[in-house]
DNA sequence: AACACTACTGACAGATACTGTCAGTAGTTT
DNA sequence: AAACTACTGACAGTATCTGTCAGTAGTGTT
């Protein structure tokens, strides 16, 4: 039981401290040294909670970062659950597990009353038959659009043509029942499509590209909305 | 890490439950012994957290008592993002405005670095051309589902063959791209799928169905899963 | 620029907390 | 009465935790 309950203990200290704490003086109060200090932070910051450290100076918890209780009606809390089944049912796995995660957490802010409304659920997503698999790792893509890695791959177009491309990745949209890339094609200096399906050997580039004005997600978007 | 992890998530698996949960479950559900469950369940309660167990019966806990989550990460806004934007294509107009109330209530509990995240946001929904549109309404039809109304519509068959139903409404699937309106046949005497937008003069009946065991949403859903 | 302070990491070995199994008691529901 | 279920104790194996030590790198102070 030591370690749980110093890890909740950890939490609470730091919050109380207005004052950047130090690993020396947190494995004082805790009677332990100072080298399991280090690996209790590691591990609550694995676990999400916003420690910051920094050389010098100490740790400091953000205060903020408490979900408050939200008040959700039924509908709202119907909605949510269905848009978590989709994403569950449309993206891959790990990108299913951070919608699940986002989930309880909402749950478990709801308000005692509100939690009987989530047996109440009656609307549900299955997965479907006409899903078109992919062969690319949909989260490798989502970190290179994150980071602002240039991408390179081979596209099969819809005549049945391959070709080479060096994109900059800007965007996942779900067009059902197909996922697109969209982003700015270097060879075309334009913005294409590309349906992740029909995607191979899909190579993430060291190099990042630069946020240009005429090349990026907002411009992207601003195009589509033209159309 | 396992054994914090799981104190909390035992938190809230119970939280959850409306009934009480046995020990035997919670361990399966773990994937621990049983006995592991009750020693987990003697740490909480010795910290001060509010289960109570009764022999014969399970564990339930004080809903009232609730820990606040850690603030949500930037992937787990993503995906709710994505999932209200699913939500929003899919269903109709007031489902989706509930869907977006619901995303307004957690963005107004984002602290100021994560609200920065949702600008960057980069995985979307579209609307697809192969969604099958429906006459029926969405919003009617749910609301006949949880007031437990009967309901009497006209189907058109994959056989292009059409009958008269009157249905039990348990549930909407979405079973991309169409609609799935899941319900207790009288007819057939036996649970029935039915495509949305193969409806046609539905209409609410004022009887009321009545929960019968092998008739209700939980029967339905575990016939499902057996299959 | 030098120094003190601090976060952070890796390796390793010893300590200990955790876990499953088993056997048994007692309370609850059907 | 039978079937569940919570709960406890003992024990042995093991997974996890912990401290020590040695070293790197970032930060603030003098």
């Amino acid at each position: 039981m030591r370690r749980a309950e110093r890890l909740n203990d950890i939490i609470h200290h730091l919050r109380r401290m207005h004052q950047a704490v130090t690993a020396d003086s947190l494995a004082e109060v805790f009677e332990v040294s100072p080298r399991t200090i280090y690996r209790d932070i590691q591990n609550l910051i694995d676990s999400g909670v916003p420690i910051n450290g920094e050389a010098g100076v100490g740790y400091v918890i953000d205060k903020k970062y408490h979900l408050p209780p939200i008040m959700f009606d039924a509908d709202e809390i119907e909605a949510i659950a269905l848009g978590i089944g989709m994403v569950g049912n449309w993206t891959d796995e790990q990108f299913a597990a951070k919608a699940q995660s986002a989930f309880k957490k909402i749950q478990a802010t709801l308000p005692a009353p509100l939690i009987q409304e989530l047996h109440q659920i009656s609307t549900f997503s299955a997965p479907s038959h006409y899903k078109i698999p992919w062969e690319v790792s949909f989260t490798h893509v989502r970190e290179c659009i994150r980071r602002k890695n240039k991408v390179r791959f081979r596209y099969l177009d819809l005549q049945e043509r391959t070709s080479e491309r060096t994109i900059w990745p800007l965007s996942l949209i779900s067009f059902s029942p197909v996922w697109l890339l969209a982003g700015w094609c270097e060879l075309r200096q334009s913005f294409r499509n590309f349906r992740l399906d029909r995607i191979t050997e899909f190579v993430q580039l060291d190099e990042r590209y630069p946020n240009e004005k005429d090349k990026n997600l907002a411009a992207y978007l601003a195009q589509i909305d033209h159309d």
